[in-house]
DNA sequence: CTTAAATTTTAGACACGTCTAAAAAATAGT
DNA sequence: ACTATTTTTTAGACGTGTCTAAAATTTAAG
């Protein structure tokens, strides 16, 4: 990541990062009102920040057609999402903090300024490629080492097979559910069913069988066994 | 450390740290101007921060008085300076930081809030009893772990001989010249001669000799051996 | 003890990031 | 195509933390 001579807020960093978790997986032009939700806040105010970051060249933004990230704010979104996701394995792999407890705390700590620190933190972690919760870790250029197969298991056939390569980290609960019935990054798991009515599959794990609602299949990654 | 129902802004942590700082080494009421020198401020400014902070209780000031700080400020103050010390021993022991490029960081770092983080960094290190300068780290209840005794090489007679404790960290300057000199924490030195005309210092080191104008030596904190 | 100098506080301003309420533009329904 | 509704923006306000300039207070000097 190249230093940037004006150095942004921590607010002016958690809506570029919003964008750019937005875009990723919505469409590519991100509309105020979702943004505002997403950073539970007005409208009003996302409005004075677009345009604040407009000024500053890191999104591309008219008036009633929505922002997307330039190039330059892209940079800039995947230096926080790199600083998060290492501080995360951080907690996780040498403060032995759970996978549902490391995400307020890495918001915090996503905002400290210097290149030579995160850095030097990927290399003490052992240059990691994925965070706590299977999301890759983009380098110090801000790209990502060839993505492993990542499929959501709601998307999987009946009889697939496969090993869990990511969760979703949205809320603590979830993956305090994931930790409650023993399911891992690394886990084994099988679709036995899937039952058409509700959408809930039947899974096979290590050493027991389990029922998933559609909401908590779609919410785990999985790399499937030969295709 | 009990946490504190309302939580300090950076800007007010950065105050109580300041006052706490100049408590320490001056005198016991801090003026106003004093203050704004240090904080790279006006004084007018200091005048507005010391009204809110004393409103919440975590300063004794009186208009013209000056200010000190109250046991809920001091324990806010030592919270903040264990989270100091603690991540600059993280940033010299485990990420290879010099001593001299640490300060910069941990003054980020220290705002971080999170008992808990706190707690497992210091078990992580090893539950370290100084910072990477000699500066003692307090426990989680403000404590200092019965301090060693700590001389400034200035106030040391001529003949005395000790191991170095402790340097002021306050210049990146001055740590790397001491780099350049090869003195460390640990290292032992005696004072073979006081120079009455200028004050300066001749020091044996491990390997050479060295002189010491009177400000390097009052920045240089020994151990003297059996005094 | 009275004035001069230094320090400290007040008053008024500004940038930031937020809000509410009202206006403007886009979208949908008929 | 013309309302009605939703979305988005503007206008004006507020709290934080800062500033400058002016007033108040304390300290120092004669």
């Amino acid at each position: 990541m190249q230093l940037e001579k004006r150095q942004l807020s921590q607010s002016e960093e958690n809506y570029i990062k919003a964008i750019y978790a937005l875009s990723e997986t919505c469409e590519d032009t991100i509309s105020t009102n979702l943004l505002a939700e997403r950073m539970s806040t007005k409208a009003s105010s996302v409005t004075d920040m677009l345009r604040k970051l407009t000024d500053k060249e890191l999104l591309t933004y008219q008036k009633y057609q929505g922002c997307g990230l330039t190039p330059k704010g892209r940079t800039i979104a995947l230096s926080i999402v790199r600083k998060h996701r290492l501080w995360e394995v951080f907690l996780v792999d040498k403060l032995q903090f759970g996978w549902d407890e490391v995400h307020e705390i890495a918001e915090q700590l996503e905002h400290i300024q210097s290149t030579q620190l995160t850095n030097r933190l990927e290399a003490f972690l052992g240059y990691p490629k994925v965070d706590p919760h299977g999301d890759p870790i983009p380098n110090d250029e801000g790209v990502f080492d060839t993505p492993a197969v990542r499929v959501s298991l709601a998307s999987c056939e009946t009889g697939s097979k496969g090993i869990v390569m990511g969760v979703e980290d949205g809320s603590p609960e979830f993956l305090q559910y994931l930790n409650k019935i023993d399911l891992k990054l690394g886990s084994e798991v099988e679709i036995l069913e899937k039952l058409s009515f509700d959408g809930s599959l039947l899974i096979a794990m290590e050493k027991r069988t389990i029922q998933f609602s559609h909401v908590v299949a779609a919410r785990i990654f999985i790399q499937p066994y030969q295709s």
